[in-house]
DNA sequence: CTTATTTCTTAAGATACCTTATCTCTTTTC
DNA sequence: GAAAAGAGATAAGGTATCTTAAGAAATAAG
């Protein structure tokens, strides 16, 4: 199992004794996922937050029209799951596919409530990872307020440009709340 | 000052001795505000995280163009900032403005800091503050991607119902993405 | 290599939502 | 209590974005 990233991850907001690693190290479960592989589906329980290593996943809720939306993407360095469900023990409401082949790190619910338990410092390292995630969310809201799909299409490609070349127009369009075909509109000019 | 609700408000998350308690809430300053005030403006430095112990607050952005985007309501038992600035010492993004006269409880990013260090606890009741922050947002931003501008005003409506009656239509407008007349097409229906 | 599948592009017609403007009604101000 | 300001409603015309459809290009499958 590697666990390099994931704890260069974690210090660079707490620092571990090489105790704590090890009885962290020893909570996780590693995934190798193929291309298209579902990590999660709508309607199933959500119990692992993922640590991405390596690959691509998209995060996406299919409505009753089918209409795709998506929620987040994840890469190497990332953390992903439905927070929502996974902290509430509740079924997903969205799908969540690898993209390009992913090495994941998996931590199981209960394990993370132990993990509290045990080293009550983790509470900040989460703290800090719910911190900017929300912050990048609200920013999010933000932008889907004030701009139009243009400059949130300008604004995806300077935010995430290795991402934007790495996942679909269709994704990206997904992402963004427009149609593929609008989206191909836009890049024309 | 009163700091009934901020008790009860972190006591749904950890507990605290009274000493702690008494610690606590030395580093709050009290606040009230008539309406209309602002509570922040964008530009200014955003060093405060405010608790709403009654009355009505609304945090926006205005654009370039002079549009209006409401990126968050909060009422009693609600925190409110521009977070991303607060933890980040930046010129706020956003104006926070009171649209009912209201008593807050403002605690600054230096004494938020010292707290962590002090009552590491407190990491966890922010940990789950910003938990349940981020899924709030995720789902406002899905929400967005998968409903047009009815059923987001249904849901808005069937959520925060105290809200929808004491805001007005124009904001409720700005916070779900639509102009205020096309929001009020709408409700003839 | 060849076929099948997915991705991207293009374009015409449709629709959700916006802009501007006017009017009424309520609330605030002095 | 009159005047001013803000809030909401309504409607006509405009624009951003969607839908449908079909063809071209890239990718995956046999």
């Amino acid at each position: 199992m590697n666990t390099e990233l994931i704890f260069s991850n974690i210090s660079k907001h707490i620092s571990l004794t090489p105790a704590e690693k090890e009885h962290f190290a020893g909570l996780l479960e590693a995934q190798e996922l193929a291309k298209n592989a579902f990590v999660l589906r709508q309607g199933e329980r959500c119990q692992q937050l993922y640590f991405v290593n390596s690959g691509i996943l998209r995060a996406y809720y299919l409505n009753e029209q089918g209409k795709d939306a998506t929620v987040m993407f994840a890469m190497e360095d990332w953390w992903i799951t439905d927070m929502y469900c996974f902290l509430n023990g509740l079924p997903a409401m969205v799908n969540i596919q690898v993209v390009e082949p992913a090495s994941m790190l998996a931590l199981s619910k209960e394990k993370l409530d132990s993990l509290y338990e045990d080293i009550p410092k983790f509470n900040k390292f989460f703290r800090i990872l719910m911190q900017n995630a929300y912050c990048r969310e609200q920013l999010r809201v933000m932008q889907r307020l004030s701009l139009q799909a243009k400059d949130r299409y300008e604004e995806f490609i300077e935010k995430y440009p290795r991402l934007a070349h790495q996942v679909t127009l269709k994704q990206i369009a997904s992402y963004l709340g427009v149609t593929p075909e609008f989206l191909s509109y836009i890049r024309k000019k």
